[in-house]
DNA sequence: TGTACATCAGTGAACGCGCGTTCACTGATGTAC
DNA sequence: TGTACATCAGTGAACGCGCGTTCACTGATGTAC
């Protein structure tokens, strides 16, 4: 019809696109070929010639996800060379992030992921693991730069350091409070106070 | 047939339990009434009988999640009434929640709850409310007896507190790892060193 | 430069499955007399 | 103590909707000659 015939790289990125924006404002359950097809402009049996599958374009959004959150982590690691500064703005990066994504929960929690095939359960494991790994990686730089205190445990604090920014974004997630940044900047101060040798 | 008839006070009953153990293992999504029934040992068109319809059901499994956490916190505050003790205790026992009962996640951030009924997510908001407000009037009750710091908001601190266990139970969650309770124990004492006055 | 052809993105109708829900019925249980 | 009756939990067939997926097709695009 009207419709501009693209090549399918550019489809692919389009649909993971629309598909990550759906989940965000409307959660998995509301992701339907439908939708994706309407937001991208197509009529759905069209996203079959870029994707085998639902499950496919599901897989492909959690990458993105990854993409996003290893990127954040990245950025902090080439911006400064400070562990404190380091764990401070990933804070506020990855407080923003879930802020204008709340997909991010909505997916971590789904059971597209936890009742979905095997392997999507193991990459969304790494993708975490990944992450709080690099937080640790972070502290432990700092304790042996001997700029943080020695005698916590690098793991607990990264768990805990996530903690900061997870159960005010459910809260807010299912109720509008609190004010994330407000709060992600008292836990910080919080957080640091504690951790930081002055 | 063979099944024996019972009040619809006792199905009800069996309805909500067994739809709660059928969303901890297998999540919402597998929530289906056709389960359910096989569950009670009834057919499925008989469960309405005893509920007008399936988000009844659900509506009555928030309920129980519900009054299982608020039960935790009057537990904790009739056992002792030294603050420190009843965060100790709130945390295992929420931690031990948590772990017998993957429904909690599941359920607090599927769609169900999220893109669902707004009454629902209200509900689920003052349930979240009501979990950290119960916390932050414990922090606040040891700052006026002179034990806590009193130099930090207690809502801040009640959701870090939250956060030693939330982060860990997603991870755990996705791939088994790490040990609950040891990383709560950990993260307790680190939380405490910090709140405490010694 | 033009023409024939292969490729492949897009279309729309149709299929099929899962699943919540309805409905007329059956038959057990407890109660009024 | 027995009998008639109302109540209501349980049944099974059927309906209907949402939705992922298939398939034969169309027609635009780029390329080989």
């Amino acid at each position: 019809m009207a419709t501009k015939k693209l090549a399918t790289e550019i489809r692919r990125e389009q649909i993971v696109r629309a598909a990550l924006g759906l989940v965000a404002r409307h959660g998995l359950k509301k992701l339907n070929i439908a939708s994706v097809a309407r937001e991208v402009g197509l009529v759905p049996s069209a996203l079959y010639r870029h994707f085998h599958s639902k499950d496919e374009i599901i897989d492909a959004v959690l990458g993105l996800l990854r993409s996003q959150m290893m990127g954040n982590v990245e950025k902090v690691r080439n911006d400064t060379s400070d562990p404190e500064q380091q764990l401070e703005r990933l804070l506020t990066l990855h407080a923003g992030l879930i802020r204008d994504n709340q997909a991010i929960p909505r997916i971590l929690f789904s059971d597209e992921v936890f009742s979905g095939p095997s392997p999507r359960r193991q990459q969304m494991f790494a993708v975490l693991k990944g992450y709080t790994g690099a937080v640790a990686d972070i502290i432990h730089e700092g304790q042996n730069a001997g700029s943080f205190r020695k005698d916590l445990d690098p793991t607990t604090l990264s768990l805990m350091f996530v903690g900061i920014v997870v159960p005010a974004a459910i809260l807010w997630h299912a109720g509008g409070e609190p004010d994330i940044p407000s709060h992600v900047k008292k836990g910080w101060q919080i957080f640091r106070q504690f951790l930081v040798l002055s």
